[in-house]
DNA sequence: TACTTTTGTAAGTGATTACTCACTATAATG
DNA sequence: CATTATAGTGAGTAATCACTTACAAAAGTA
């Protein structure tokens, strides 16, 4: 991976999050990253092709934080690790996950083997402890998730008291 | 309003949830609605225009939600009230709020009047329920909503059990 | 009926789009 | 050193973009 290539992944991952892809033209890119346009068609093949390799490249980040979930043995600790999720992004990551959310309205939820092992993860966690509806359960944390994160990526929040709040409703304080 | 003028509003309304505002051409919207392409520019001046009159149409609809909610004195009434929101937009109203959760992401989410209301009455009800932090409760409840209603949005799911699930972390059922 | 306003169209406009091509500079390899 | 593969450029391409203009049909109004 040159430095050149790697500046353009970066400058089209800022753009892509902050203007959203298809306003985002190559010629932008280029300018952006201090490369020739053509550049990026010898690197990526085509706008699409970019696209997927700031995909890829985030991939790795997003299972590490569902790897460290899905580790926890303890169900109440991984229900605990689970909703801490949206305050443990750093803030060099939020354009990747702008770029992520925005993507699912237009190409649908990333729905990869990862994604599925962590929500199995969070519905065993609630069989385990015994709520009537893990399955439910599953989807309402996930949710959570996503709203939360939500406003962290959006508004400027304040983390704590919105965790505790989060915790209370789900006796894990 | 002319009836080609409608037809112009609902296949925008369409195309701009379904694949994005800037992937939309003006040529495809007028295809679709079935006139010719500068109709759009005589009713609407330009392309923005035509997405802030979809825009200002649908604002009605998302008031009257706000309201209903807002005129429940009950504060526990209010919050069960609010929580059910996700669950009572009609299928022919998707495209409307796929369309709006999309633009939060390029446009930042929409901050009108009502909305503040909103988010205030919130705030009391837990105020008068006597939660320690009403300000984070409502910013959570939000983000719940937030969260919820993407699900609905996106996927198929249950809303009962779904439901059952909220309504019992808040104690009100 | 005569006149004005509104609604609608078809054929344009220059600018921008994603992408290609011919070519050069650099680096790796035998 | 000679050869070859890779990295990089700049000037193109046709197609599409949002938008305009000139003009006709329709509808309202006196």
């Amino acid at each position: 991976m040159t430095e050149k290539q790697q500046n353009i992944l970066n400058a089209a991952l800022k753009l892509f999050a902050t203007e959203g892809v298809t306003s985002t033209s190559t010629s932008k890119i280029a300018k952006s990253a201090g490369v020739s346009e053509g550049l990026i068609f010898r690197h990526f093949t085509n706008k699409e092709g970019l696209l997927q390799a700031i995909l890829e490249n985030g991939r790795e980040k997003s299972d590490e934080y569902f790897n460290s979930v899905m580790k926890v043995k303890d169900p109440k600790e991984r229900l605990l690790m689970a909703l801490h999720l949206p305050f443990v992004i750093p803030s060099d990551e939020y354009d990747f996950w702008r770029l992520i959310y925005t993507l699912k309205w237009q190409r649908g939820p990333m729905e990869h083997e990862g994604m599925d092992l962590f929500r199995n993860s969070l519905r065993q966690a609630f069989e385990e402890l015994n709520y009537a509806n893990p399955t439910a359960e599953a989807q309402l944390i996930e949710a959570i998730i996503d709203g939360v994160t939500t406003e962290v990526l959006l508004k400027d929040i304040y983390p704590k008291p919105l965790l505790d709040c989060i915790l209370e409703k789900y006796k894990l304080k």
